[in-house]
Formats: C-alpha cells, sequence, structure tokens
DNA sequence: TCAGCCGTC
DNA sequence: AGATGACGGCTGA
C-alpha cells in the first residue's frame, strides 16, 4: 500500500529530477559534474522504470480483484446457501480433529533490531559478537529442547517441546538452572525477566558459555569455577519458562536477543513470536476458545503466507481480519480455488500443523543476477553461460541433476520472463545446462529482433531433480551395463514411471574422451561404491549421433542370493557371460577385453543357463528372457526372481495410457534413427496394449512374451505381413518378420560403431545375421 | 508442462 | 530497509 504511494509520489518526482538535470546551472548544483548529473539522473529513470512496472502489476492486481468481483455478482443467495452448507460441514470435520495437544515454539532472531541497536550504538560494533545461526543454536542449544527442531533460514526456528515438557517435569531444579554470562548491555526484557542487569558490571567474556553443554557440571562444584547460585536463575517446569530458558541461553550465547511465540501449532506460534517483538514471548494456550481469541481482531496480513496481493484482494471483499475471514467462508468458497479458500478457512480457525513435517527434498536450484543493462548478445550468452557453471558447481556439491531447466530474464523496464524447457536427460554440468539455456536465450532474443533484448537480470535455475532411487540407477548404470540378460528386461522396469528416465542424452560424451574411456571410468566408480546385488532398470543413451549404449539393470531381488545363482553379466565387450561374485574380476575382464587381450582365464562361463543367449543390449534381453522362460517352463532357478519381477509389471493394469505419455513426441531431429525410442515406444506400446489379455490367458505373465516375439500361437505381436520392420539404426527393411531376428540385427547395428573403436578398422557385417551362431560371431571374431 | 505470480526470509 | 536472490507454491492455460 504505502509502496504504492510512494511509487506515484516517485514518479511524479521523476519529472521535476529530469528537469534539474538538464539544467545544471541551478542553485546547489554548481560544483556536481555532468557526470554525476546524468547518474542521478539514470537512477532516477531506472527507479521511475521500476515504479511504473509496480503500476503495472498494482493494475493487474486490480484486474483480478475486478474479475473476482464480477464472479461475486453472479453468486445467487441459492449458491451462497449451499456453499455454506457444505463449508459448515466441513467446519464441522476441522473442528473434531483438531488437536491441541502438541507444544510448538517458534524462536526468532530479533536481527533486524540488532541491526538498529548496532547503527544507534556505532560502539557495539567493536564488540565481538558471536552470531549464531540458528542451525548452529541449533546443535547447541535447541537441540536439547526437540531434537527434530526445524531451522527455518537463519534466524528462526520451529520447536516440538511437548515431549520436552513432559519429561521435564521430574528434573530437579539444578536441571533447569543456567547462569549468567556476563555483559555490558544492560536490558530488562520484557518478561520482566532481569537478565543482565545485576551484572553489568562486570567483564564481558569473550570465552565460550562455560556452562553450555554440560549440565553435569553443575552438580560439581560450579562454586569453584566462580558460578554462583547468585548469579544463576532456575526456570519453571511450563511451557513459558522453558522459551523463557531457551531465550535466556540464546542471548548468552550470542548476546543478541530471540523473540518466541508458544501455541499448539505452527501457524499460531509464527504469528506469537511476532506479538512481542522484540524480545518477548507470547503465549496462545491450547484451549480452543484461547485460539479463537487470539485471531478474533488479528489482520489477515498478519498470516504467515497473506501477503500484499492476497491482502488487497480480501480487503475488496471487505476482510481485513481473521474473524471476517471466517464470516465470509462460504463466498470465498465460491470465489477462491479449493486449495486457496481451505487454507483460509484453516487460517481463520487456527489451524495448522501440529507436527514438524521434514523438510522434503529440494526442489529446485538456480542462481540469478542483476546488472546494468546487458544489449548485445554475445554478452548475455556469455553471462549465460557463466550463470550455468556457477549452478553447475552448487549443483555439483549436492550431487544434483534435473531435467528441467528454466530460463529468467528481467528486462530493462523491470518485466519478468522466465522460458523453460524440460529435457530427456537430467542435466548438471556447465555444458549440459547451457546446451538448454543458450536455446531458451536465443529464442527470446529473436523474439524482439532486429531489437536488441535489454535485460537487467538473467537467471537460471534446474528443477526437476532425480529421486534418490533414479540416481542411484544412473550411477550404476555401467553395473548393469554388465549384467546379462537374465534378469529383467527394462521394459518391465517401474513401468510406472516416466520413459524419460530411461533414456538419457549424453552430451558430455563428445569432449569427454572417448566411450569406453568413460565406460572404464565409470565402471571404477561403481566397483568401489555399489554392491551388485541391488539395482533396477535405466536406460543410459547417448545423444543422436553418438553410438548407443544401452544398460540394464536389475530389480533387488534376494531371491537370486537364495537360489544359489551366481550373479551373470555380459561383458560389453566380448559380450561373453561372466560369472563372479567379484566386480573387479570382472573389470580385470574388461579391461583385458579393452586393451585387446584375451583373458578367458578370468572368464567363467555361465554353467547356470547354458542355453541362454548372449545378449549385448536390452533388446535381446527383453527377447531371450521370454525365450527362456517358454523353455523352462518357469522351473528356471531363477524364476523367483522373475516372478518379482512380474509382481510390480502387472502391477500397472493401465500402462497403455502411461506409456502413451511416457515417450513424447519429438522433433523429427530426435526422431533420428539412431534414437531408439521409436523402436523402444513400439515396443512398450505393443507390450502394453493388451495387458488384461495378457494376464487372463495366463497368470504367467511372461506370455506376453511369447506374443511380442511372434513365434508362439497368439498373434499379437506377431509382426504382420504389412507391417515391414525397419532398421531404426542403419534404416534398412529387414526381411524378418520376427522380432527375436529383428532385434538381432538392431543390437548389430548399434554396436557397430563401438566394435569397430574396439577393433581399429575391422569389418562388421551389418546386412545379415546368423541368429544361430551370434555370440561367437560377436566373441570369436572380435576377441582376439 | 509452462509461464507468470505470490509470498517469505 | 528499498528494489536482491533464492526458493516453494499456486493458478490458468
Amino acid at each position: 500500500m504505502d509502496d504504492m504511494k510512494k511509487a506515484a509520489n516517485s514518479s511524479c518526482n521523476d519529472g521535476v529530477l529530469l528537469r534539474m538535470g538538464l539544467n545544471d546551472n541551478k542553485a546547489g548544483m554548481q560544483g556536481l559534474d555532468k557526470e554525476k548529473i546524468n547518474k542521478i539522473i539514470m537512477d532516477a529513470t531506472k527507479g521511475s522504470r521500476f515504479y511504473e512496472n509496480e503500476l503495472k502489476k498494482d493494475q493487474q492486481v486490480n484486474q483480478r480483484i475486478e474479475k473476482m468481483m464480477q464472479l461475486k455478482e453472479k453468486v445467487t443467495t441459492q449458491q451462497l446457501l449451499k456453499a455454506q452448507l457444505q463449508v459448515d460441514r466441513l467446519v464441522i470435520e476441522l473442528e473434531r480433529s483438531r488437536n491441541l495437544s502438541s507444544t510448538i515454539v517458534h524462536v526468532d532472531m530479533d536481527a533486524f533490531y540488532a541491526a538498529v541497536e548496532m547503527r544507534d550504538n556505532p560502539e557495539l560494533k567493536e564488540k565481538p559478537i558471536a552470531v549464531g545461526s540458528m542451525s548452529m543454536l541449533v546443535r547447541e542449544i535447541l537441540a536439547e529442547y526437540d531434537p527434530n527442531f526445524m531451522p527455518m533460514g537463519l534466524d528462526e526456528a520451529y520447536l516440538n517441546i511437548t515431549e520436552h515438557l513432559e519429561e521435564r517435569l521430574n528434573w530437579p531444579e539444578d536441571r533447569r538452572r543456567f547462569f549468567f554470562n556476563t555483559e555490558s548491555t544492560t536490558r530488562i526484557d520484557k518478561d520482566g525477566m532481569n537478565m543482565s542487569a545485576k551484572f553489568n558490571e562486570g567483564e564481558v567474556s569473550s570465552s565460550p558459555v562455560l556452562f553450555e553443554d554440560n549440565t553435569s557440571l553443575m552438580d560439581d562444584g560450579f562454586e569453584q569455577r566462580g558460578l554462583s547460585v547468585e548469579n544463576s536463575v532456575v526456570f519453571g517446569t511450563s511451557a513459558e519458562e522453558v522459551v523463557k530458558e531457551i531465550r535466556f541461553r540464546i542471548e548468552q550465547k550470542t548476546q543478541l536477543t530471540a523473540s518466541a511465540g508458544i501455541a499448539p501449532n505452527t501457524m499460531l506460534a509464527k504469528m506469537c513470536s511476532d506479538r512481542n517483538k522484540p524480545n518477548g514471548q507470547y503465549r496462545i494456550s491450547p484451549e480452543r476458545q484461547a485460539v479463537l481469541d487470539f485471531l478474533k481482531d488479528l489482520p489477515i496480513r498478519k498470516v504467515p503466507g497473506i501477503g500484499k496481493v492476497t491482502e488487497k484482494m480480501l480487503k475488496a471483499l471487505g476482510i481485513v481480519t481473521c474473524s471476517e475471514l471466517y464470516q465470509q467462508r462460504a463466498l470465498l468458497s465460491l470465489l477462491f480455488s479449493e486449495v486457496s479458500w481451505r487454507n483460509f478457512l484453516d487460517i481463520s480457525l487456527g489451524l495448522g500443523s501440529t507436527h514438524l513435517e521434514k523438510d522434503g527434498e529440494r526442489k529446485s536450484m538456480s542462481t540469478e543476477r542483476t546488472f546494468s543493462e546487458i544489449n548485445t548478445a554475445e554478452d548475455q550468452y556469455n553471462l549465460c553461460r557463466e550463470l550455468c557453471r556457477d549452478l553447475a558447481q552448487d549443483l555439483q556439491k549436492e550431487g544434483l541433476k534435473g531435467k528441467t531447466v528454466t530460463l529468467k530474464l528481467k528486462n530493462v523496464n523491470f518485466e519478468v520472463k522466465t522460458r523453460a524447457s524440460t529435457v530427456l536427460s537430467s542435466v548438471s554440468t556447465e555444458e549440459e545446462i547451457f546446451a538448454v539455456a543458450k536455446d531458451l536465450l536465443g529464442t527470446e532474443i529473436d523474439s524482439v529482433a532486429p531489437h536488441p533484448l535489454r535485460i537487467r537480470l538473467m537467471g537460471v535455475r534446474v528443477s526437476g531433480f532425480l529421486t534418490e532411487e533414479e540416481k542411484k540407477y544412473q550411477q550404476r548404470s555401467i553395473t548393469s551395463f554388465l549384467k546379462s540378460g537374465k534378469e529383467i528386461g527394462f521394459l518391465r522396469l517401474q513401468p510406472e514411471k516416466s520413459n524419460q528416465e530411461y533414456f538419457t542424452k549424453n552430451s558430455e560424451a563428445s569432449h569427454r574422451g572417448s566411450f569406453f574411456d568413460q565406460k572404464r571410468a565409470a565402471r571404477q566408480l561403481n566397483s568401489e561404491n555399489i554392491s551388485p546385488n541391488e539395482s533396477r532398470g535405466k536406460q543410459l543413451f547417448h545423444d543422436d549421433k553418438s553410438s548407443a549404449n544401452f544398460v540394464e539393470e536389475r530389480k533387488k531381488v534376494t531371491d537370486l542370493q537364495n537360489s544359489n545363482a551366481r550373479e551373470i553379466f555380459t561383458c560389453p565387450v566380448c559380450f561373453e557371460e561372466q560369472s563372479s561374485n567379484n566386480l573387479e574380476e570382472l573389470n580385470r575382464h574388461i579391461d583385458g577385453c579393452l586393451s585387446g587381450m584375451h583373458v578367458k582365464d578370468t572368464v567363467e562361463i555361465s554353467k547356470n543357463d547354458s542355453s541362454r543367449e548372449n545378449t549385448p543390449n536390452f533388446l535381446p534381453q527383453f527377447k531371450n528372457e521370454h525365450v527362456d522362460e517358454r523353455e523352462k517352463n518357469n522351473t528356471d532357478q531363477l524364476a523367483g526372481t522373475d516372478q518379482s519381477a512380474n509382481v510390480s509389471d502387472s502391477s500397472t493394469n493401465n500402462s497403455t495410457e502411461k506409456f502413451g505419455q511416457i515417450i513424447p513426441d519429438k522433433s523429427p531431429r530426435e526422431r533420428q534413427p539412431s534414437n531408439l525410442s521409436d523402436i523402444v515406444r513400439n515396443m512398450c506400446m505393443k507390450q502394453c496394449l493388451f495387458p488384461k489379455r495378457i494376464s487372463q490367458d495366463n497368470e504367467d505373465h511372461f506370455d506376453k512374451t511369447e506374443q511380442i516375439e511372434g513365434t508362439s500361437s497368439s498373434h499379437f505381436f506377431d509382426t504382420r505381413e504389412d507391417t515391414a520392420l525397419v532398421c531404426p539404426v542403419c534404416n534398412s527393411e529387414q526381411k524378418t518378420t520376427n522380432l527375436v531376428s529383428f532385434n538381432r540385427h538392431v543390437d548389430v547395428c548399434l554396436n557397430k560403431g563401438l566394435i569397430q573403436e574396439l577393433t581399429e578398422k575391422e569389418d562388421f557385417p551389418t546386412k545379415t545375421y546368423n541368429m544361430e551362431n551370434s555370440n561367437r560371431v560377436f566373441s570369436g571374431k572380435y576377441m582376439h
């Protein structure tokens, strides 16, 4: 409100300033050089731009209000009555679940007041003040009252002292006794707690507070250490006393005062801490009437979450206080969204969370910078890159990777724009982020061309982080790359999740050494960190141009161990099956393969299932799995493993629809043959089209595989005569209608690049592929 | 999704 | 306080 007045005034003054600037011979202006004057004018201009934007925003709010009022005019008495009934039914429900049994404390450092005091008494600056952040008082004080207390930024924290209060009842007096640390600032706080008046003659101790963190010392002779009962204070057992004690200790520790609120929930506690600020506290007793009394005349603006705009909108409806908010509940339910009006209702009833929820995981990370106008594309791109670099560093500190990159721009007229793009891969490095951000920036530059883009702020944000689970998949992807197709085909892995997670472009590849260099490094990493028994599906694709590599991970399956089966890996180089419990051994084998050695001695061909075929990537694995099942008729020793996979698979009956969304249609460029998403999509779609039929046919879900193969009696996934299969890699039409053969062909195409890299110019058959001796071709022909 | 806001510290 | 930076969340499309 005041801002707006200022804005108006400022706008009026601008003209004056400008006129003054143009004529620098005015009285008092002599001695100021033109540059300075121009600076002043520039500032004023900037100011006016800012305020003009503020006015514009204000007008937008006014329009929202107007809309709302129009809506309100249309509300009939009938509707209102109906709404009243419904809302009141909810109120009864809410009242029934009102919980007054918790004691929540909100502690708020009086930092602002401390700053003001310091400003007024500059000599205070000389004093070393241990400015403690809340997380520090964490550890040192607050945790004693609530080990799970929640710091909110640097100067606020919530505590749930419900349990502490119970325990405290039995505490002896000495456990509630605290000593004064002498100080020179004399202050008597509002609660009459004469904290330091008596001791202000003493010297300021710069050493840490003696009694902190060691209550046991108090018993055995604190007198000897100069701590006498006389300069101590004993706190009672009530909530008020606890909070006084906390504030006392904070002040002793930091020499800064804190305010606090005590209430049955966080919202109320926060409002309470504001009540007697600075250096005071307030409590709402845990009774419904006390809560409602507190709220009765409380302006809604005092409520956390109600800001300038909401305040103004509600004011337009004649709502200023919380009790008015309650009175208008029926109308509000008709004018606002469900989330909003329910929030209003909670506020007006004084309901809030009665326990401290742990902070959820971070959802985004960003960096932004304000500067004086930048209007050349080159500078803007450079800046953008710089921001990406900073952000990448921050992301890497927390080990985060995200899929959405948002570019924020504020032009010189203070108009803010955000442009976001979500990519298939998750990004975390400077290059990856910049690759996305620069496109967004380019679009914006283009959009104003031929005019320059004149900006005063740029920011980059990354969101859509991978969950911990997803991160594991990615990290371990190389491990699973080594695993054989024995295990679960990727298509059944978490089919309810977005397939984006399975396709990861790796733009680093081009400038981070060869494919195998990366893989070797990754493998070494994994062998250190990863136990081979846990992992789940994740596909890792290279970008469009590079050769694709596929990795497949397996579900966490304890059955595997129980069934006495060994881990089976397929070497990504020679495609020989490796059976070993020892990753290092496997690494040695692969290193050997990579360096061209023949390392049969370290290879133990799997004895578990000699009928299995080696399968270099996921498509065949997908296939093989089914072949195996059909052939073995579920008597395989790994049946338990496979079944456990099926459970999660079959639980997604609506996977058809999901898959429809999962793989978004992309630009033609991204549908290049080398991108396998198309074929995968085809497979996915086919697999998921008839989930019911599949499960009806046979409880064994592997039946669907038979169908996909087209080798069984079922026709569902037989490739029809009219649907010729075209290899997505080499783009050539394949004669076979058998997906097994087709997959095999695709494998070969996909691995062509790799094999060539390995064998250095050795020819590779791409067109025809002999199914029967395929593995031998791989391992035999190319591995010596 | 995304774009634009709102609100908080 | 004056006009940042960072973040989460809501809302309408």
